[in-house]
DNA sequence: AGCAAAATAGAATATATGTTCCAAATCTGC
DNA sequence: GCAGATTTGGAACATATATTCTATTTTGCT
């Protein structure tokens, strides 16, 4: 009766839609226009809701799902979900992979951290808020001075981004706690706070910010988590969500979020020079 | 116990979920966390999902649902099913739609730098020699300490993984030049020296690469050339090219080279302990 | 118009999923 | 270190949802 491979993907999909379509009997023929103006829909959306929508019959529905080569429905949905989710479709499970064999050769290795690096990157198109990205580089372009804080795992990129603002010489200073000391008090009045931190927060990190809050210094975020122990100061927060691979992450995104922000900030900088 | 009014959009959503993160218990935190991560899935996940991706059961994630106001999972998903119909984070036609925006608009530059990052780490695959992966990682894991090199650009990327070897508990030391004092008497026979630059390449870094080649002890390189000025005292190379996006570039596939190098050298080093 | 084939609606069934409950484990204040 | 309160895991239960089946209607053909 029908084709008997699934499509694949959303193009996939799409094609197969339209081979199909020309010569449909009429409820069929509803289901097709229905979901060729609603792919958004399957996603969320059950049986009978869709069959609603298209108007007939939840079992009308489901043979056009058999037509377009699925088993039923839920196997069409399930294929719309992934994408919606998109580029890390079950990490867990290659994770689990890797636990499984720890002896996994070297450049296979690599290819984890390819791919993790890669989904992370892409993911920071819907985990950062360009509003806030908006607000963010502004609050930096307006401040005298750019203090830079990121202990720990933020380090890292805490120092490119100091490296960054140097080479575009746009005033700023890394904060390292260097001998225990911290310089909260050269962090003025005018100035601004760039924190980066995320799980574990570093002790130190948290109590500059929460110092540089209190003083109503405008602070911008670079943290995982909304709801972290950054949140009640109300940063201005860009989040990121690095994936991790088994207790190791590559922060990747993070330093990618970083020099755009810095680059922002730094020609934002120059052309008000 | 629970707010009785559940939220009623997404906005609300995320107030509450702040507002009762503060004090919860592990597991009730594990799912707070979880979903300020993965809003996005709650509208095509289930409860059992959600609650393997937060680590918790199914009953905990049920509880957390009700704490913030809904009668349960199914009411607080239909809030989510409800605002998401309709946005579709297609990650490629949104890059797309970036690129048409009015160009230097903040979130049109960090795709921009998405995009470069992405491709670069792609290409990693193909300028990592396996063979070359392997040697080096062999020489840093038979080496008693590694000293690790990267000035400039290359001083991010050294810091994560000395960071990464600390956390590994392998031996290793960072380079600084700090207070233009370079250890290079610290490294003796039976040690390891991994570098990292890239043009242009930093002269201390060069320097102490000379001494210690000098002295036959073993070098691995991360570098961008094949012919550079490391060339010449044939250290394990590792290639990279970054892609650079005007004058900036993330050292995003150095960083997921670094990391993957040291994780391999990490595990191993534990596996012989 | 009359017959065979295809399509459909609706009920019946199977399965997946959400939800609740309670005993065991853990935490907290004394 | 104990008693009470809180939190947790896992199984039992309820519900929603997908799927199939069959009698009935519609369609296409001669």
């Amino acid at each position: 009766m029908a084709n008997f491979s699934p499509p694949a993907n959303v193009k996939a999909f799409e094609e197969r839609l339209l081979e199909v379509s020309e010569n449909l009997p009429k409820r069929l023929r509803q289901c097709a226009d229905y979901v060729a103006a609603n792919k958004d829909r399957i996603a969320v959306s059950t049986v009978a809701e869709m069959a609603e929508g298209a108007g007939v019959q939840p079992s009308a529905f489901m043979r056009f799902c058999q037509i377009l080569g699925f088993s039923g429905f839920s196997e069409m949905q399930r294929l719309f979900r992934e994408t919606y989710v998109g580029g890390w479709p079950d990490y867990s499970t290659r994770l689990l992979h890797l636990r499984e064999k720890p002896e996994g050769s070297p450049s296979a290795l690599l290819g984890e951290f390819v791919e993790a690096g890669r989904a992370s990157i892409e993911s920071l198109l819907s985990t950062v808020d360009p509003v806030a990205l908006n607000e963010g580089a502004n609050l930096l372009v307006a401040a005298g001075m750019i203090h830079i804080i990121g202990l720990g795992r933020s380090f890292s990129v805490a120092t490119y981004v100091a490296y960054l603002f140097e080479k575009m010489e746009v005033p700023a200073v890394l904060h390292t706690s260097l001998g225990k000391l911290d310089n909260r008090h050269a962090i003025r009045e005018g100035d601004a706070l760039l924190a980066f931190t995320f799980a574990p927060y570093s002790a130190p990190t948290l109590e500059l910010v929460e110092d540089v809050a209190a003083r109503k210094i405008p602070i911008v975020a670079v943290t995982d988590s909304a709801i972290g122990p950054l949140a009640k100061f109300r940063p201005t927060t860009l989040l990121v969500s690095e994936i991790d691979f088994g207790a190791f992450r590559s922060p990747a995104a993070t330093l990618c979020l970083a020099t755009a922000l810095a680059v922002i900030v730094g020609t934002a900088k120059s052309q008000r020079a």
